[in-house]
DNA sequence: TATTGTTATACTCTATAACTATA
DNA sequence: TATAGTTATAGAGTATAACAATA
């Protein structure tokens, strides 16, 4: 690579930097500045496991967004739009066509409430019920392909630690 | 210019805090069903980490993405924005825009390299150098932010366990 | 022919403001 | 007045494709 000899300049200058880099692929040890910093670290897993879950679901077409308000739908019913949407920290706007989409699958339905006519109630249709079996088998697929990539142990302790977020 | 954007993320940030210890209703509990799912828990945790990288790096008005790209530029100076966008996981056209900012700040130059002419090879500029400093001890003080949040000892495992999607 | 950097387009997601119909 | 849902717009980020210069 083009940077080889300036990086072994670079490694008289700031020799503490540089001490263990001697034969390591250069841009693969200097990651390390980003190493510590888990923003950079959870970015990258993001993509990773998004990537594969929407390739899993692909025979469904369903997003990850998709799938959570489906999932709290049905096991919550009746919740008005914006109850869900704070939930999921969705912005209302971004529900409403969330919300079309799936409404146009038959998947789910919005009703007026009853006891205050501005809200609409959630529910999934018959069919929608009917569906999410197969939505969470390929959701637990993906799931099970990442067990496969971090192990057992290590995805529990990961869904420990991050549940520290959830109620933000 | 980049005040505004500043300003427009500063308010996202703002309004996030006022609105995140408020509700605790039933729905709590139902969203159980997604307790299982790390990618759920980890898109929770990203905005978390992202908005408070955002607000602690707003004095210097820089994103995670502008960072990390300083940070591999100034560890391994001389790399072309192909190496540096395909190791950080940018598409090149958004490495694009990314150095047009950088440069415009006289933070980073490209140079066209001397053995291959089709590359521009990175730099940091003096500036840029010497306003690492500032960037890498708020960036630090964010990292504390999140150690206060969810623990040293899961802080750590943490980043053990979301390396395994480094080389991805 | 393939690659680097660039430009352009389309699509998704986020943030915001305005509007309506209710309350 | 305030809130639920909707619509519209602007800003980022992502994914593509095409192009010029160079290898």
């Amino acid at each position: 690579m083009a940077g080889k000899a300036l990086n072994v300049r670079q490694k008289k200058v700031d020799r503490a930097r540089a001490e263990s880099a001697d034969d390591r692929d250069d841009l693969a040890f200097h990651i390390e500045g980003l190493r510590d910093h888990a923003g950079y670290a959870i970015r990258r897993a993001q993509v990773w496991i998004f990537q594969d879950f929407i390739k899993t679901l692909a025979p469904v077409d369903l997003t990850p967004a998709q799938y959570s308000v489906l999932m709290v739908t049905d096991a919550c019913p009746g919740q008005t739009q914006m109850a869900i949407a704070k939930r999921l920290g969705i912005e209302r706007s971004r529900m409403v066509h969330l919300l079309d989409s799936l409404e146009a699958r038959k998947l789910l339905r919005r009703t007026v409430s009853p006891t205050d006519r501005r809200s609409h109630a959630l529910h999934l249709t018959t069919s929608g019920r009917a569906a999410m079996a197969q939505f969470k088998a390929l959701a637990g697929a993906h799931e099970r392909k990442l067990v496969e990539k971090i192990g057992a142990r290590d995805h529990a302790q990961l869904l420990r630690i991050l549940s520290a977020f959830h109620s933000e």
